[in-house]
Order: structure tokens, then C-alpha cells, then sequence
DNA sequence: AATGAATGAGGATTCATTCAT
DNA sequence: TATGAATGAATCCTCATTCAT
């Protein structure tokens, strides 16, 4: 008789859930049995998988926090330039967020809450190291301006996101021509 | 036929014991008797002002949102070149943040909520309509890329939100030199 | 300058409705905010004709059995036989009830409650002393069963109610010729 | 996969609660906390029973109502005469009320609620049917006066309650004289 | 007389979590 | 592992009532 393993599926529809109801309800809403009504689980389940109600939600930022870095700075090589390597990471984000609208209205709420203090982030700053390494090289090379590489960044994602977010809205529509003007707008703004 | 006469400290002293809170432990946390405790007052006067949790919520962040976009057009003139305009909106914007930090984490949180799409906004838009019409004239008279107002916005108002986080997350310090660089970078993606 | 009277008006309105709500929502969901809602004055001004939502709620009662008492004993003459009696009390308490289903809901209602025990109806069984005292001549002349006048009664009242119960809710129609059925079915009830 | 069964005891304790304290303090000031704290649970535990409070109610009612639907109609044969019919459901009906005093008050109370119309009482009609249907033959026979069953079941029911709830009050004894002498009564209401 | 403001107490219900199986 | 039952504490909100005018 082989010994039992978790579940991978519910651990897997406990988040699915909760990132779904995060969009629809909102932070001040979810509860623990809503969650697991939605991923049709016991409450009790939850706790088969997380300690509480705040490891699973610092749990799930975490999880949709990596996926995403994984994704943007797919594809970044050192031989690129920088102008490429900007429009790479602003194009590979635009893609996520479009692919996994929930991950990333999650992902905007959970980063503006208090919740965000307590979680130790420091495998995802690895995830992010290539980039910030290219940034580096992009500043010392004289390619970008000599600022905090935060705020470059924030020059090439923070557009992405807002054009993301008037897309959702419906306020305007995240087309390749847009999304090349940003791209234009942002490299303006990080080149040296 | 008398009676007794709203107290505006009261009203004014739940929206101060809100915000308070939202920053302290977050929206998922907060609650009528945390906040009726807060401003002194019985869970039962919140209601005496406000129709439910929803409708403080939204009142408050209609209060707050005004004030920032109060002070953010101060002093745009017709007159003024465009580059002028984006630095005076990034300025003022800079300095509502830094004088209202409370004001500012709320506005962040409540923004990114589902709570958001309910609220009319249009009062708030008058507010902003002096700065869209100079972004439209400098459009049109070739000063700035001919882009979404939305956008071109955004590359001058989230830099300096992000300045302000970082600032006041101790990540590095609001300095005027840092302003001046982010009002030259969004100068240089906004410009046509 | 005249002394200022108690609006009649106003006591008046809280009675209709305190007895409409108790109707629309029942016993256990009134509240003295709804009540003065529906009559358009202040829930303190409640406390200027009552002492308190008992002290409301028993007054009305006896105002509304009263005014039905008064209605059942009209015309009753000493002169009358006792079928006469008997048909006339009937016919009377239709009317009143067909003329007045909230006064006579509200009455079932409380009637039934334990605020019944609390109440001294004094005033009220003087008014049905008349009635009592035809029945009591009934008994002693041989014309109905020597039984509790309590009883006698019964027999009389209570059908009416139920045939005027089912008739508000849709079950029959109290016609007239079914009214005159259950005055017969009574009388044969009653009579020695 | 095992789980806590639920506690028969637990569901009935809240039922037992629920009457007596509708008897001692009626409609109008009973509540989940008071039902809870006589019942020996948590107010919570009542929620794993019923979905609410209408809820709860409502299935008291019904278990009330089917109990002594059920004894109401015990013993009535086919072969009985339709005096004997109606004895029995009389003396059926008393017994019922003397034993379960709670039950027929609460029954009682609840019956002239707003909260009875959106019961769904089919069940109960079917415990009833049998009697209905005698009747019925009694009518076909010329036993019975030719009226509809609700009114003939009420000369047969209404007296027993009115005689119980006079006998509650102390305002006469529920002898078997007193009944024998209700039951002719209402014999020579409903014969033909 | 009349009333809007104000409130402590309590309303129904849900919470996050634990327990027993 | 997985879960229905169970709960004390907390939720939002309304209650009956009083106060100040």
C-alpha cells in the first residue's frame, strides 16, 4: 500500500479559486469558505495545505508573482541591446497579463495591500536578477540613464499594465499598434 | 422645531480613523467597530452618516481623490508650455503624496478593489478636465505624441507614484534630484 | 398664544402604520424606526404619544378591539330574539372585518401573542357587556344550551374569522350565502 | 474518509428551544442568540442546521403541524358514522393540545404570521386527506351539510382550541363534561 | 410638540479555525 | 488525506430609546 500524497489538483483549484474570487469580490470579501466552496473543497481542506489564511494568500502572491517573472524576462539575452531588451520585457509582460487577467488583477491588489510587508521575497528578486544584471551593463555602457534601476523599470512596466488595465476597463484597446507606441514612449524615456 | 446639529468633527473623524486603518492593516482587515473605535464614536453614528460600509468606502474615496486632483491642477495655465504643464502636474502630484502619504496608500488600495467599478466618477473627472484639455491642445499643436491622454498621463503620474512608494518604503529617498530626472524621462517619452 | 395640542394627526398616522407593517411584515420584524418611516414622522416622536413599543403596540390593540367591539354589538336590542342575536353579531363582526382586514390580521396576530397577557381589557369587556347579559337572558329562558357564555360565543365568532381567513386568502368567497350558512351551522350550535 | 455525524439531539434541542421560548417571550423578542444559549449551542451550530432564521421557523412549524396532524387523525375508519368521525377527531384534537401545550401555542402564533404564506404545506395536506375524504362521503351521504370541508372541519377544531386555550388561562377547566358538550355542539352545527 | 443626532445593546449571520472520524 | 460538524469571536447593521434643541 503506497503512502497517500497531497492532492495536487485541490492544492491547484484552492488557488484557482481564490484568485477568481479575489476579481469578482475583492480583497474585503473573500472568505476562507467561499474559497472552498468555489474549488469544492472542505474548509478544512484548505488547512490540509496551508498553516492559514494568510500563508495561502502570501502562498498564492508568491506563485503568481514567479509565474509571471518567469515569463517577462523570458528570452533575455545578454547579446541583445537594450532597446531590445526593454521592448522584450515590456512585450513579454503585455502577454502574461493578457493571458492570465486574473493572476494579474490579483497581483495588483495583493501588491497594494499591508499583506505584502510580511512575505519574504527574495526568490523572486532571483528570478529577476537577469534583468536588473542587464540593466546594470545598460547603465555602466552609457545606453540608459543613470538612475535607480526601479524606476527604469518602473518607466518600461507600469505603461504595460495601465494600457492592460484601460484594456480591461474597455476604455481602449491593447492593440500591437499601441503597444509599439508604448514601447517607443518608454525607450525614449529609459535611453541615455 | 429644532435639533441637533450634525457634528462635521464626527463625519470627519470616521474618514481620518479609515484611512488610518486601511494603511495599518489593510482593506481585508479593517471593519465598522475597528474604525468606530478608532474615531470614537458608536459603531451606530457610522451610520448616522453613511448608508453602509460600501457607501463610506466609496464617499471616502471620492473625498480623497478630490483633494489630490485639487492640488495636482494647481497653478496649469493656458500659458504654459507643455513641458511646463507635465512638470507642474508631477510636481504637485509629488508633493500631494508626500504631505498625504495616509491619503495616498488609501487611494492605491481602493483603486486596484472591485469596490472601484461601482462608483461614479464624474465629478472627479470635471476635476482633471483643465489638464486633458492642455494634453489635447499640446496634441494637436505637435508638442506631445499623438497618443491616448490616458497614456500620456500615466507616463508622467506613475513614475512619481512609484518614487513615492519606494520613498516610503525606505527602498531610496524622494529626492529633488530624483524628481528632476523622472520629470526629464517622462518629458522625453511624452514629448513628440 | 394658545397651548399647543398633540397632533392627532400624527398619533393617528403611527396607528395605520404600526397596523399596515404588522400586516406586510409580521410581529417579529416591525421595529420603530420602519413604523416611523411608513407614517412620516421622527422615530422620537413616537415617544411623545407612547411610553414605550409595548406600551404602542397595547394601546393600539385596544383601540382596534374596541372599535371592532363597538361594530359586533350595534343593534342589539333587548327585544331580540336570541337567533336574532346571534345572526346580528355575525353579520356584524363580517362587516367590521371585511371592512377593516388589517385591524382584524393585526388583532389575530396579537391576540395570539404573550403581549395578549399583559393587557387589562376592563374597558373592553364592558363593551361586550351588553351581549353577555342577552346570552346569560338566553340560557335562563331555555333558548340556548347552558354552557360558558365564553363558549357560546365561540361558536359564533369563530367561524366568521375563518371564513373571512379564507376569503383574504383566496381559498372562498364570503358571500353572502355562505354567510347565511354559517349563521344557521351557529345557531344550530347554540340553540337548546 | 471519515466525518463528525450529526447530532440528532443537537437539531432537536434547537426545536425545543425554539417553542418554549415562542411561549414564554413570543414573536416579536426571540432570537437566534436567546434560542442558542437555552439549546446549549453555540449560535453558530444553529447555521449547520438551517439556513436561517425563516428557515428554522418554518420547519418547526411543519414538524409541529405534522405532529399533530398525526394524532388528529388517528383511528378515523372508514366504517366509522360521521358523528363518531368528528368525535374522534375532536377528542384526537384535545388530547394533542393538553399534551403538547408548547406546540399548540407556538402553532398558535405562527399560524397568523405573515411567515405562514410562503410555506409550502403540501405534505401536511396529504396527513389530512384521509379526514377531508371522509367527510367528503359524509357530504355525498347526506350526513353532513353540504359545505365546504374548511368550514365544516372549523365548527369541529376551533371550539377544542378556544375550550384548551380558555383552560390555559385559568378561565374555565377542560373537563370531559365540558368536551362532551362541545362535541354536540358542533355535531348539531355540522349534521345535515 | 417635534425631531435629527447619537448610542449601547443586541440583531442575524459569517468568520477562520479546530475537532473527530 | 479529507471532511462535515462544531464553535467563539467577529462581521455588518438595526434596535429601542434618549438627548439637545
Amino acid at each position: 500500500m503506497g503512502m497517500r500524497h497531497k492532492d495536487e489538483n485541490k492544492s491547484e483549484a484552492i488557488f484557482q479559486a481564490t484568485v477568481q474570487l479575489l476579481n469578482e469580490i475583492g480583497f474585503s470579501d473573500i472568505s476562507m469558505s467561499k474559497i472552498a466552496r468555489r474549488a469544492n473543497v472542505s474548509s478544512a481542506t484548505i488547512y490540509v495545505y496551508f498553516a492559514n489564511k494568510e500563508d495561502m494568500l502570501g502562498k498564492l502572491y508568491i506563485k503568481a508573482k514567479e509565474k509571471m517573472g518567469r515569463q517577462a524576462v523570458e528570452g533575455l539575452l545578454d547579446s541583445m541591446s537594450m532597446q531590445a531588451v526593454c521592448e522584450r520585457y515590456m512585450r513579454n509582460s503585455m502577454k502574461f497579463i493578457l493571458d492570465n487577467p486574473d493572476y494579474f488583477m490579483f497581483l495588483e491588489q495583493f501588491a497594494t495591500s499591508p499583506l505584502m510587508d510580511k512575505l519574504c521575497l527574495e526568490d523572486i528578486a532571483l528570478l529577476f536578477a537577469p534583468l536588473h544584471e542587464l540593466m546594470e551593463k545598460g547603465k555602466r555602457q552609457g545606453e540608459l540613464k543613470p538612475l535607480a534601476t526601479l524606476l527604469l523599470l518602473a518607466y518600461c512596466y507600469l505603461p504595460v499594465a495601465q494600457l492592460a488595465k484601460a484594456h480591461f476597463k474597455g476604455q481602449l484597446e491593447a492593440t500591437e499598434e499601441l503597444l509599439q507606441q508604448i514601447i517607443r514612449m518608454s525607450w525614449d524615456a529609459v535611453r541615455a
